[in-house]
DNA sequence: ATTAGTGTACTATATAACTAATACACTAAT
DNA sequence: ATTAGTGTATTAGTTATATAGTACACTAAT
């Protein structure tokens, strides 16, 4: 089960995307037991190392309890879920409306086109 | 007169974001000569060798027409802005609408914050 | 106490991307 | 022919990323 990567970012920024978004999607819930940093490197076929710090991210980011010896867990705090769902949409809705500007569209011209197109779930 | 850059990017791609977005706006005319490899080095603080690749990048994206010896130019086939201006704006979208998707937003949610959001210029 | 399963730390290596420094080659004007 | 201004090529060094291998440390179950 080896996953496809784009080469324009890292390999641990992008697993990083993926269980944040399955994170925020309730894919994953709180208090969900992940894989260990060996089993989730086999399914995804990268090194154990480049997993563990993928896992650290997301302990640093709050999202992940890590208990030694146990696994590691989704965090049981609600809140921080939320906080980073707020965050997120912020944080991308913002460097889009950079992006339009520096390459000279308007909001305008921009909401046009997103409404015109297809959800792509 | 140093720029700026971010971290998250390479300096030579940001560059070229940057005249794309004058180019579009623009700032840079067609027909207009651009500044020499040298003294755009100088302008933005950074080694010759990535403002050619950035003068590289923006030939092969054909905006732009080098004369060995003369200069670079902004191309005055009009038609090739137009046709970046048109890219750019589905590829702008088309990527904010996976990265919305991938994080489990709705479209409707974006476009609300997208909506009260000021534009910055 | 032992074992299996977990996360963590460390060192080393390979590779690619990026940047830098320098030298080369073309063009136009004098 | 020379010079100043241009783009181009080559080589080298730095950094980030990914990987590999190995060893360590904690926990729970037996």
């Amino acid at each position: 089960m080896t996953q496809h990567f784009t080469r324009d970012k890292p390999i641990y920024s992008q697993l990083v995307d993926i269980i944040c978004g399955d994170i925020l999607k309730g894919n994953l819930q709180p208090g969900d037991k992940m894989l260990s940093v060996r089993e989730y490197s086999l399914e995804v076929g990268v090194n154990v190392n480049t997993v563990q710090r993928v896992y650290k991210e997301l302990e640093m980011m709050g999202l992940t309890d890590t208990k030694r010896g146990q696994g590691t867990f989704i965090t049981t705090e609600e809140g921080r879920i939320q906080h980073l769902r707020e965050d997120m949409k912020v944080e991308l809705v913002t460097q889009f409306i950079q992006s339009i500007a520096a390459f000279g569209f308007s909001k305008e011209e921009i909401i046009q086109i997103l409404q015109r197109k297809e959800e792509s779930k």
